[in-house]
DNA sequence: CTAGCGATCCACGTAATAAT
DNA sequence: ATTATTACGTGGATCGCTAG
């Protein structure tokens, strides 16, 4: 049992680059002898039986000892020689060979990786520690500014704002950083593009520079208002027609990492459960939902590309899709309300919220646009 | 000082099992 | 079938302590 988890995780060392495999087959000892002895083969003496020895035997001490301490022995002498044991016989076998010999370059190839890794944990300590002595600068630097500016007597709020900013990156982060890909990251499917045009505006701002962008694209549209066509698609799944549906499937993990990121509206579960209350005591005030203004929007579509649901979206996600689309200013607010209600049936709760399979938005859009007399088709 | 002894380190072998 | 990894055992070397 232990050996199957630990298997998996542990999967590989990088193998040494340097080890050359023994080329003539599973000859004896060929092609080892990383110290001194080279490849002997007439040792003696067979492995007794159970022996004694505390349980955790060598290979986890030494595994942790190898970490930190040096490659000689303490009174510093080279540490032992290598090789094969004094005392080994020949294989018996070739299976026992191979063994041996996978054996061995399995050690140093863990060896090499150990190291590696020593070595990769000073350079972030290097690392660090430059950042380190960058913020402080870049801090004092930013207090003696304030300074001047409160001298001179300008308001600095607005850079103290800014400030929020940038030490508190869950607020307004930028697409830089660590965040890169975090929906769907082994979908092809995934409809990137427009998403990342749309999230790479501030957060802070308001609809009308995210519509901007779109606008751009798209201009002279009809009289369709996406701001609110989207925030009508995205709380259409807030309010479940069919409560049965609610808590389909476990809460996401990622939802977690993003608990205490999001400034506004309600918890989807309080929604859930307003509406048994609801069905319950037939309260009407009982079914309220998220408040989502349109700069809520904006900043729930930049949100919500950090979410990794594996091939589900979230409604925010299906509105960059379908904002996303080439021939987006063909759609109507009726082709938008059809496509709001078919996903209607298929729309489930991921305990966060609503969520849906993309490849049935996809299905849906691609219905409505089919319908449509002319077009370039720019299907997904 | 030194021999004796137990604990620990260390490199290795073997077998089982998982992965390819 | 072969290779990679894990788990465990072995024996020599070394260390630290202690009694003589």
């Amino acid at each position: 049992m232990a050996t199957m988890t630990a298997n998996v995780g542990a999967a590989s060392y990088p193998s040494p680059p340097q080890y050359s495999p023994p080329s003539d087959k599973p000859m004896i000892d060929a092609g080892y002898e990383p110290n001194s002895m080279s490849s002997s083969s007439s040792p003696h003496a067979a492995h007794g039986g159970p022996g004694d020895k505390s349980p955790l035997s060598s290979l986890n001490l030494n595994f942790l000892k190898t970490l930190s301490e040096k490659r000689t022995t303490r009174d510093g002498n080279p540490p032992k020689r290598r090789g094969p044991k004094p005392d080994s016989k020949p294989a018996l076998t070739r299976r026992q060979e191979l063994n041996r010999q996978a054996q061995r370059t399995h050690r140093e190839r863990k060896e090499l990786y150990i190291k590696a890794l020593e070595d990769e944990v000073l350079r972030l300590k290097e690392v660090f520690s430059n950042v380190s002595q960058d913020k402080d600068k870049i801090a004092e630097e930013n207090r003696q500014l304030r300074n001047l500016l409160h001298q001179n007597g300008i308001a600095s709020s607005s850079v103290a704002a800014m400030d929020d900013v940038i030490s508190n990156p869950s607020m307004g982060y930028t697409s830089s950083g660590s965040i890169s890909g975090s929906y769907a990251p082994g979908s092809s499917s995934a409809f990137t593009p427009p998403m990342t045009s749309i999230s790479s505006l501030p957060s802070v701002a308001g609809s009308g520079q995210m519509m901007g962008g779109h606008m751009g694209q798209h201009p002279v549209q009809s009289v369709v208002d996406y701001d609110q066509a989207g925030i009508d698609f995205v709380l259409a799944y807030e309010l479940p027609v069919d409560p049965s549906k609610a808590y389909m499937s476990p809460p996401h993990q990622a939802v977690a990492e993003l608990n205490g990121e999001i400034p506004f509206g309600r918890n989807h579960s309080a929604v859930v459960d307003g509406v048994e209350s609801k069905t319950k005591r037939g309260e009407q005030q009982s079914l309220k939902t998220w408040e989502l203004s349109k700069g809520d929007l904006t900043t729930l579509l930049d949100l919500s590309k950090r979410l990794d649901l594996d091939g589900e979206i979230t409604p925010v996600m299906a509105w960059g899709m379908i904002l996303g689309h080439p021939r987006l200013t063909e759609l109507t607010r009726k082709d938008f309300e059809k496509i709001t209600d078919d996903m209607k049936d298929k729309v489930r709760c991921y305990g966060f919220g609503a969520v849906m399979e993309e490849f049935e938005v996809r299905d849906s859009l691609n219905a409505v646009l089919s319908a449509k007399p002319e077009a370039s088709l720019g299907a997904f």
